[in-house]
DNA sequence: GTTAGTGCAAACCTTTTGCAGCTCT
DNA sequence: AGAGCTGCAAAAGGTTTGCACTAAC
């Protein structure tokens, strides 16, 4: 059930389409999400308990220097883990909630018109633009606020501008 | 010589301004360039031939979680090292050559345009914007150019589609 | 004098590498 | 058949943590 686009891809590199790379391939075309390393590996090795991690590096290294897919940082929420997604469609940012991760995607005019003036002004060949915004969505805007104002009401702790973890 | 904004952002916190971070502080704000962890320790150690390297990284953690400089990943140019750089200037793009590491910034209309479209459209509080661009600058584009078309003389060797570090 | 911050060593975690054996084409 | 891939174990980054000592306020 691989889309024959990313299959044909890799057959035009000389790529070997091997079992475990097609497990791998479907995974991450049928997420809609942006899966991570870890989280990939554990979702193919319930299709294939002997797939191994170091496979899922590889192919997604493969992956992405063959730019089939794209990969994401998500602006380090939850750690350093990186995120990927196939690279089928249009030029998008990725806006991210701070608080409860959850990701959305812009589309929007600006993006291509930066893009197109980075090659015109900078005389940059442009390969791949990867925009992230960090922020607070709608839901968690409200939830913060009433935080805030609890917050206020106990007098200000030292170190409550830290973050956790 | 510090910059006695950041100082001051740092005392109203109730953070203690240290020599260790006086000297971190000052050659984040002084170098143009973008440092990581290590330049920045090995920089700092001319200094102060003691500090620690987990003071480093003690110290950037703390700077970007209150916020007072910004973590790039540069397209993960060489390596997964982050980069830092104050928060002081204007919203801005950063557009990283993929041959020779180079790093220009762009600042144009588009970025704000984006980032109120995102607010308004998708609810969001934005509070960080990163934009990074790779590619090839003017000058290794025209390089490259000579490469591709030498590599068209000599037959085109199966794995020469994958990228080396 | 307190409490935050530092240095040191060791732990952690994710990703990469070397190599023998397996498997796609 | 044979080069490409995989699995395993071990190495290699880069970053974090526990704890006793030091220094900023």
């Amino acid at each position: 059930m691989t889309a024959p686009s990313i299959e044909a891809a890799l057959r035009q590199q000389g790529l070997r389409l091997t079992r475990q790379r097609r497990i791998l391939l479907e995974l991450l075309e049928r997420s809609g999400a942006h899966l991570d390393a870890d989280r990939l590996y554990r979702l193919a090795r319930e299709r294939d308990p002997k797939i191994n991690r170091v496979t899922v590096y590889r192919t997604l290294k493969l992956l992405k220097d063959t730019g089939l897919v794209d990969e994401l940082d998500l602006m380090h929420w939850e750690g350093e883990a990186h995120y990927y997604e196939t690279r089928m469609k249009q030029e998008h940012a990725h806006v991210v909630c701070l608080r409860c991760g959850k990701v959305e995607e812009y589309y929007g005019e600006p993006l291509r018109k930066m893009r197109r003036q980075i090659e015109n002004h900078l005389g940059f060949q442009v390969l791949m633009v990867r925009t992230e915004v960090g922020g607070y969505c709608s839901h968690c805007r409200a939830l913060r606020a009433r935080e805030l104002e609890a917050a206020a009401q106990t007098p200000p702790t030292r170190g409550a501008a830290r973050r956790q973890r």
